[in-house]
DNA sequence: TTTAATTAATTGATATATCAAATATATTAG
DNA sequence: CTAATATATTTGATATATCAATTAATTAAA
């Protein structure tokens, strides 16, 4: 019985951060309707760190590389983000954040605040 | 700082979640070549509780009705499942393990407890 | 210094997930 | 009984994720 997947602990844990995500997702687009919790998540992480390669990027929000070429690729599009080549390695990007992005920030945070005290 | 999304108990937790999915995947992989983890969580499902619609599938394993449908195509396909219509409720469908499907939740077992172990 | 090995990012093929709309059956209300 | 509503599943369009192979640049080794 306790051997149920339901009943183990990672089955509870994983339902709680799929039910969270849902949740949390659902509130970023009613702001932000461009934009995607991962997407929310990398422009926090470029704030805080803004020099993240995008194989730093990949290991932060648990995708494989390509995936975060794409999202990037979305994200340029999507004006969020400015993609150049790294001065000092030219087989690198420098990923930066657009003013809109800097902007959107604030209101994310606000979010994710109302989020957690919801949680 | 603190309010750094790596340092959020969410991302931590499902960093843990993320890395164990991968780590238990691999593991079901070298035994099982045509199965995911979420097929794999799907037979104990019903080997615990033999009567789930889609739709309780659905939640079980927190997917679209949509993905649980193309889901068990895809297990009909590969004979871990047989489906036939509900004879009380037309719309529904009976979902049933193969044999082939019973005989390998012995090994799953084994293989979900030493990741248990290893965790 | 040319060659081999490593690293960063991209591309193509494919798998999987999600939404919205459609279909089929069942239930409820008038 | 018939129309309206609700429920279960499927389908099509599209988004996103992953693997393997490729390209381009860097570093290490012969």
């Amino acid at each position: 019985m306790t051997n149920s997947p339901k009943h183990t602990v990672f089955y509870t844990i994983e339902k709680a951060i799929k039910e969270y995500r849902k949740f949390a997702f659902k509130r970023i687009q009613s702001s932000f309707n461009d934009i995607t919790l991962d997407q929310a998540l990398l422009i926090q992480f470029l704030h805080d760190n803004p020099t993240l390669s995008q194989n730093q990027i990949a290991k932060l929000i648990f995708k494989d590389n390509a995936s975060v070429t794409r999202m990037i690729e979305l994200m340029v599009n999507n004006k969020y983000l400015k993609r150049s080549v790294d001065k000092n390695d030219r087989r690198k990007h420098k990923i930066e954040l657009t003013d809109k992005a800097k902007c959107s920030i604030e209101e994310m945070n606000n979010i994710i605040r109302s989020n957690r005290r919801a949680a």
